[in-house]
This record gives C-alpha cells, sequence and structure tokens, in this order.
DNA sequence: TTATCGTACAACCAAATGGTTGTGCTTCAG
DNA sequence: CTGAAGCACAACCATTTGGTTGTACGATAA
C-alpha cells in the first residue's frame, strides 16, 4: 500500500538537498545505506580529515534525517534511513514529470484544435 | 534504448544538488520544466528578491546544468532540461537501491548458510 | 535618434559552510 | 583505579553563499 505523505517544507527539502551536496557525505550515506558497521570513529578512519570534520558530517546527515545516531556502548552507531532519500527521489521525479507532460498536453491540443476564435 | 551514460563526476554532483538545495531555484527548475515562458525578468517578477538577485540563481541552476539560457532578441529564455535531474535521481536510486540489496543478501544467507569455517 | 527594456557584471555585505584545534565527559579495558 | 577510546562541543578561520546596489551595454520601440 502506498502511504500518501504530505510534501515536505522548503526547509526541509533545503536540508536534504544540502546535505547531499558534499562528496564526503554522499559517500558515509553509501556506507550506512549498505550497511556498513558504521560507528562515527570507524566513518572518521575512512577520510582524509579530522575526527571532528566527518562527526559534524554525520550531524549535518542527521539533521537531514538521512542518518539516524544511536547509542552501543560507548560508540555511536550511525544508521541510513532511506525515507528521506525518498522524499528527495520524489521531488526530482515530479519535476521531470512536469516536463514530460508538456508533451503530453501539446499532443492533446494538436488531436483536439481549438476554433481560432481571433 | 538505455544510453550507457559514464557517471557524473563528485564536482558535478555537489553543483546539482547545490543548486537545488534552495527553494527558489527549485522553483524556478519546476516553472521552466513545466514549460512556462521564462525570459530572466519574467522570472524575477514573481520572487520577493532583486532582479540580480534572480539572475544569479539562473545561473547557479545553467552552472549545474539544470536550465540553459537562449538569446532571443533582447531577453535570455530560460529552458530546462531533464538529463541533470535524472543524473541526480539515478544517484538516489542507487543510494535507495543499496539499502534494498542488504536484505536480499540477508534473505540469500539465511537460505544457504555457508559452513562455519571457524 | 533616443529613451528604455532586458541583461550582465562588479563591488560589497552578513551569514552559512567546511575545515581546524582544544577541552571535557563517558564508557570501557587493563 | 587509571588510562585510553569514542564522542560532543566550543572557538576560531578562510571561503562560499545569497542577497544588495550601482554601472554599463546591446536590442528595441517610439
Amino acid at each position: 500500500m502506498v502511504v500518501l505523505q504530505d510534501s515536505p517544507t522548503d526547509h526541509e527539502l533545503d536540508r536534504l538537498f544540502r546535505s547531499l551536496a558534499c562528496a564526503t557525505r554522499r559517500d558515509i550515506v553509501r556506507r550506512v545505506m549498505a550497511g556498513e558497521d558504521a560507528s562515527v570513529s570507524s566513518l572518521a578512519e575512512r577520510y582524509d580529515m579530522s575526527f571532528a570534520a566527518v562527526q559534524k558530517h554525520v550531524a549535518v546527515l542527521a539533521e537531514a534525517g538521512l542518518v539516524s545516531k544511536h547509542h552501543h556502548g560507548r560508540e555511536r552507531r550511525v544508521r541510513g534511513n532511506p525515507e528521506q532519500l525518498a522524499k528527495a527521489r520524489a521531488l526530482l521525479a515530479r519535476l521531470e514529470q512536469l516536463w514530460t507532460e508538456r508533451f503530453a498536453q501539446l499532443d492533446a491540443v494538436l488531436a483536439d484544435p481549438p476554433p481560432p476564435q481571433a
């Protein structure tokens, strides 16, 4: 069953796309979506930047709802949730659909031309 | 026929998602994808900001390849091209796919458990 | 021809971004 | 108990961003 979800707010979409506009963050998302064991420090080991920098990236992703952090002993496990990805993808799909609908409307007009009321 | 397209560079994706991380720009994309007559100034009339600001937004979208500008008399018509939207959408789809594949792999493991080689 | 429209571009500004280092607090290992 | 691992957070910095105003220039309508 497809759930009717209320459309995301502008601000939510801003944070979503903004958080994806960075290769490091996209790579983090890729890792956690693939199910890699992902504490913050295990993620930080893989990038050429400080631990704090990676920590900030994870915070940005969490703020955007793309990942969530969970206590696990003294670690924080980073888990991806694909629902936010789907929201972004749905918006892109709608924009693409606007494009395709143009031709559908054009075809309709050509098939049933209104009388030139000039 | 589906064309094998080389994967976009990190920088290209940065610009793509960055350009979408702004409600004004998303709205511009929506308008031009819907086929609205869109000179830069006719777009600028619709937003509560200066002409130069809208002009910059269009430039950012053009830089990301989401729209292109074309001479038309003394105007510059803004036209959307959905291919870049598709690139962004493809990335999101791949990330979501990673998530779903996790369960497929898990199912495979459960269905055919390897001998505990410890 | 001349005034004006549509655009481009530079300079400037406040705020956000992406990075750093340092400090301190928990939680675990020895 | 003590030391270290893992993390959070603040302060700081350079650069980018999103906005402004002002100036200039080609195309056009009168």
